[in-house]
DNA sequence: AATAAAATCATACTTTAGTATGAAGGGTTT
DNA sequence: AAACCCTTCATACTAAAGTATGATTTTATT
């Protein structure tokens, strides 16, 4: 019973209202037949109710018109890394492997407190991983940091 | 005019069918006012004319149902010459010229202090630069936009 | 076993970075 | 003229980064 009435909602309401205004329309009739000189106001009344009555139906029964906007979102792929790494350079420095995780985790813009997530670290460790690498990489700066182990291929 | 025409289309397109079907109607009412028993069918064709004209206008003025849709697409590897900057980029970003000597700077690790000095330009400017840049980049720390600037080649 | 280096964490502090908001002048476009 | 963007600067605030120092625990080496 309600699948019936969802789909035939409209037709069902249609007929009623339709009904409904023959009934109207009838009895409107009867009352100004009698003044013919009305016959304009019954006929502007008809059509004002119809038309709203049109405008309600085209409504139910029209899909909607879909304007689809497509958003291009672009997504920029990391380059493919063929730069080779300077092994001897990080020796050299006396850097150790859990810096050169930090440092790397470091250049990809990462915060110190993504980085102690990410090696399930405090953030005061890293913080002294970070203070050693400035020490070696004599830097005062992450952003320094990390270009200078570009620079030095410790990095890619 | 032809802006005109196409603003007010609908309007226009209803106002001659209306006036139409009241010439119409008046008609009618001459002919068929003769034969009052006529007045059902008078009466029905005015009903289905204004339910008709109800759907076409209700056409005109539905507001077509916008639907966005997002595409996430993989930007393959520009074809950019090696080690050149991609100036059709840093348009697209709508990075202007000062933001890009911040960037810059920033990207060969100078702190805000030193690309102030360096420029002539007080902290609190290159700070509204950066984080102007950060909004363009879609980043939240000077690591990132350092990042994502070289991946995109904004920068060398 | 003793030593040394690396790794971990902590506390307290200073400095720098980043956010939010507003204002004002110059230049360009509509 | 109005609207807009770029640039500049400011204040006040919060968040994050960085410094200094010290302690504990692994791990490898002597």
């Amino acid at each position: 019973m309600l699948v019936f009435w969802k789909k035939n909602r409209a037709v069902i309401l249609y007929g009623t209202a339709l009904a409904f205004l023959l009934f109207l329309l009838k009895w409107m009739e009867l009352k100004w037949l009698l003044y013919s000189h009305y016959m304009d106001m019954y006929i502007g009344a008809i059509s004002i109710l119809f038309t709203l009555l049109g405008i309600w139906l085209a409504k139910q029964l029209m899909k909607p018109k879909t304007n689809t906007i497509i958003v291009e979102k672009w997504l920029n792929p990391t380059p493919v890394e063929n730069g080779l790494i300077n092994e001897s350079a990080i020796e050299n420095l006396g850097i150790s492997a859990r810096e050169m995780e930090v440092l790397n985790l470091m250049a990809k813009g990462m915060s110190n407190a993504e980085i102690a997530a990410d090696l399930y670290l405090s953030i005061p460790t890293i913080k002294t991983h970070i203070a050693n690498l400035f020490f070696k990489l004599e830097v005062k700066r992450r952003t320094q940091a990390i270009e200078k182990a570009k620079r030095l291929q410790l990095i890619v």
